[in-house]
DNA sequence: TTTATTTAGTTAAGCGCTTAATATAAATTT
DNA sequence: AAATTTATATTAAGCGCTTAACTAAATAAA
């Protein structure tokens, strides 16, 4: 228990730490910032200083001196999706792990306001832009002033640096699932994103792949959101021959459609199976848990973060847009067709 | 269509300004501060300069020579909840309002991670900490070296500044709300945070004011997701004599009630009613929406930056903690009992 | 031994801004 | 007309740190 002294009203100083410890503060600096021109003795006793002091540099004074700052920004579109928090996660721990800070800022939905992003490219050397789901044009024409990755979940197509993910191939699996459980008549609910369509084209080709017909009544367009699902869902259950599974576009609408099954009575997945997309974190707290294809939200998070930091070092990435793959995740919520084939839990995709 | 001057890789300093608006450095500030002791004709001059030079003050400088970051920090615990969203789009707008910027940082969810606290501090003239499930021990022991404000949304008991909620009064709501629908048997699902509690006792009180038994065997005790609803609420319907409603004291867990019912095959509400407590936005989502007790969280946000923004200005707050209330939000998940009496469209609260 | 190199520190200068102290001319008061 | 106030600027100093340039002593190479 080592004595702390007087509360100081000012915080400590290089200054003050250099005069406690008898040396420069030019030498104090050296210490703290490793640099080896140092010897052991004054060493430990900058360090005796700086303890007894209670010495925490003062970051404006070192950015100012630096002329960085040590930081990169994320801009977060919008706070309410599970979506952002997981990328959130894998980008700043990559990046404190780089020994950079992170901060967040918020701006509306729509990025409209730019004067945020203003005021992070004045703190920031780098920005990791999370897009949102319609600002394309916007984004597009902004003057950035440091380097800028953009994790570009709702595929847009900025042509600035992105992080991605294989809308396509995900869907596909996801289709080629559902068939491999021996289902033929597969509902398709989809959105207005330019993923949708990647999506679509998935699920398209896994259709055409294994000879079965594409029929357009089993495509729904929604805007990506519960209830959307839900009204979907009854439109493809209302028709004369419904389908015997659903796959929505992402999992929020795929809870609405499971909403609208129970509704009417039917057993997920034995009389229907569902699949979303996504895998947010309560795709595995619903009832039945959802079967979905990943994004690896954390990973792009990671991904966008070893961007910019290389970015910063100098190195250009290989390619503008990286895109990370999706992978199906098998859950309760979809099942074997025709009903009389073994109970679900025994099946394995092989 | 003003011309913007050759790409300067530089950025425009104060001294840029002035040479080319041909005044001191210092008067540029004035203008750039709004101080009054400059003449309008200079005044323009230096607008002009600024807009040609494409200047932006340093913020790093700027917070070094005023000895203050003009920047209030946010340290968020757990991003995956829908629940930050709404707190920190209200304090941020507040904040902004208030000519000061926001920024915010992620800690773990148990808030471990201190430094990044201590990182808040150091760029941060003021502090919102958006409190954990369970941090209050480690909370409590941190030195501040800020005015710091608490969102105590889980109603723990720290004896610092804190926003929190009427959860007694909300629960009692919720309660009476049920009873005056005619229920008479209620199964209430609780959780183990301080603000269980204080929920537990709005609805014991209800019942009692209500002349209504209290049984224990209609209190079940979850974790507040939504599989621990989803469970609770198939105890409670196990029960030789099921309640005609549950009260969930979240709406995570509400929506695992729901699922439970709809599982059994029963309808909401004209089976058995439901009411969650929190009114996070997809609580409006779901099919059929849910009836819930809203917890003002963008309000909350606000009152947290008013808090901390008077405090800057060295107005203590007439108490430490503020209180709001919250407030029933009827939907369509709860329903008149017995089944026989009007549709609950036609039930008003009177 | 003399010279070159390394080690361990120092002093000087400046990052871009603000604030305080001062100067000058013009306007007002006495 | 002299003294005072006001309006509009300027110069000087410094916020707390870093970096570059320099120095003195200790060590190694010639």
């Amino acid at each position: 228990m080592q004595k702390v002294p007087k509360a100081t009203l000012k915080k400590a100083t290089l200054k003050d730490v250099a005069q406690l410890a008898e040396v420069s503060t030019v030498t104090v600096s050296n210490v703290l910032n490793q640099r080896q021109n140092v010897s052991n003795e004054t060493r430990q006793r900058v360090f005796d200083a700086v303890r007894q002091t209670n010495y925490r540099a003062n970051l404006a004074a070192r950015s100012l001196a630096r002329g960085r700052s040590n930081t990169l920004g994320v801009l977060v579109p919008d706070f309410t999706t599970q979506y952002v928090g997981e990328i959130v996660r894998g980008l700043s721990g990559e990046i404190r792990q780089a020994g950079m800070e992170v901060i967040l800022s918020t701006a509306a939905d729509d990025l409209k306001e730019l004067t945020q992003l203003d005021l992070l490219q004045e703190i920031c050397e780098g920005i990791i832009l999370i897009l949102p789901h319609d600002a394309n044009e916007k984004v597009k024409n902004i003057n950035y002033s440091v380097p800028v990755v953009m994790i570009d979940h709702r595929g847009s197509t900025v042509n600035l640096p992105a992080i991605d993910v294989d809308n396509y191939r995900g869907a596909r699996l996801a289709t080629e699932h559902l068939i491999a459980l021996g289902h033929q008549s597969i509902g398709f609910i989809t959105g207005k994103f330019e993923a949708s369509l990647s999506r679509l084209r998935g699920y398209q080709e896994a259709l055409l792949n294994a000879n079965l017909v594409f029929d357009e009544a089993l495509i729904q367009t929604g805007d990506f959101t519960q209830p959307s699902g839900f009204k979907a869902a009854n439109k493809l259950l209302a028709l004369g021959k419904p389908p015997t599974a659903i796959f929505a576009a992402n999992d929020l609408s795929a809870f609405g459609v499971m909403e609208a099954i129970k509704e009417k009575g039917l057993k997920i997945p034995h009389d229907i199976s569902v699949i979303g997309f996504d895998d947010i974190p309560m795709a595995s707290q619903v009832y039945p848990a959802l079967t979905t294809i990943r994004q690896p939200l954390l990973e792009m998070g990671v991904a966008a973060a070893r961007m910019i930091l290389a970015k910063l070092k100098g190195v250009e990435p290989p390619s503008k847009r990286i895109t990370l793959s999706t992978e199906l995740i098998r859950r309760a919520s979809t099942g074997p067709w025709p009903k009389n084939v073994p109970d679900q839990r025994e099946v394995r995709i092989s």
